[in-house]
DNA sequence: TGTGGTACTCACCAATTGGTAAGCATTGAA
DNA sequence: TTCAATGCTTACCAATTGGTGAGTACCACA
């Protein structure tokens, strides 16, 4: 996770919460409702199984994501967004939307430059 | 920086380019008028002289931010926002409110399971 | 008895990131 | 002649992060 350190700003402490590698992802996609793990997994190209837990419970821990196991074999696990999850989410949609906008720029930009 | 990997949505892409470590700081830092470069190291409490100047650079190459040098001595360099960079900034404001907002229980959050 | 499916967990290693401290160039002022 | 101010750059090391592959537990089912 990261430092105790009291946060400078909103965008200090927000980017803290939705920071990780994996999370906007798994923000975006939980968006849509609630996931078992391998589906998660499954649509979060490239993500190892490691990180997927790792950042779930980070998630979890602060509060932004729901996870409810069930006691079945085999054993099935679904996380679903809290109040405070959807509104992140909500609070992330601007920028969403910026990225989708910049998206093609920005990586035509980082091409060049890494030929340079 | 990151990987050039296409990006799967547009927070993907938004969280590459705002996601380092001192580049929400920064960026909030500008919203409120162009800054020198020893401006800025003392408005970001504990950014080491290095990483500011790479975060910087960054954000330059994606095009956020303009570095705009005053041939004097000693030299002066001031950055600012470009157009993209403000419409970043606005995306990002939701953000900052909603972490404004849960800032505190965050905190406690983590202290808390921190001592677990 | 053995295999499959699911959600993890762990140990180990490699890659990336961040910090520290020093150095450089320039010129006006002491 | 030496120093300070400013914006960088570099080398080196430590810490953090991420990937891989194996192992675990459980029970249905063949």
């Amino acid at each position: 996770m990261a430092k105790h350190r009291p946060y400078i700003c909103g965008i200090d402490a927000a980017m803290d919460v939705v920071g990780g590698k994996w999370k906007g992802l798994i923000l975006w996609a939980l968006h849509e409702g609630r996931r078992r793990t391998g589906e998660l997994r499954r649509e979060l190209p490239g993500v190892s199984e490691k990180m997927l837990i790792q950042q779930l419970r980070e998630l979890e821990a602060d509060g932004i994501v729901h996870r409810e196991v069930y006691r079945e074999v085999p054993p099935r696990v679904e996380y679903s967004l809290t109040e405070r999850g959807v509104e992140l989410n909500d609070a992330l949609s601007p920028l969403s939307a910026w990225g989708q906008r910049h998206m093609p720029t920005i990586h035509a930009q980082r091409e060049a430059t890494s030929r340079a």
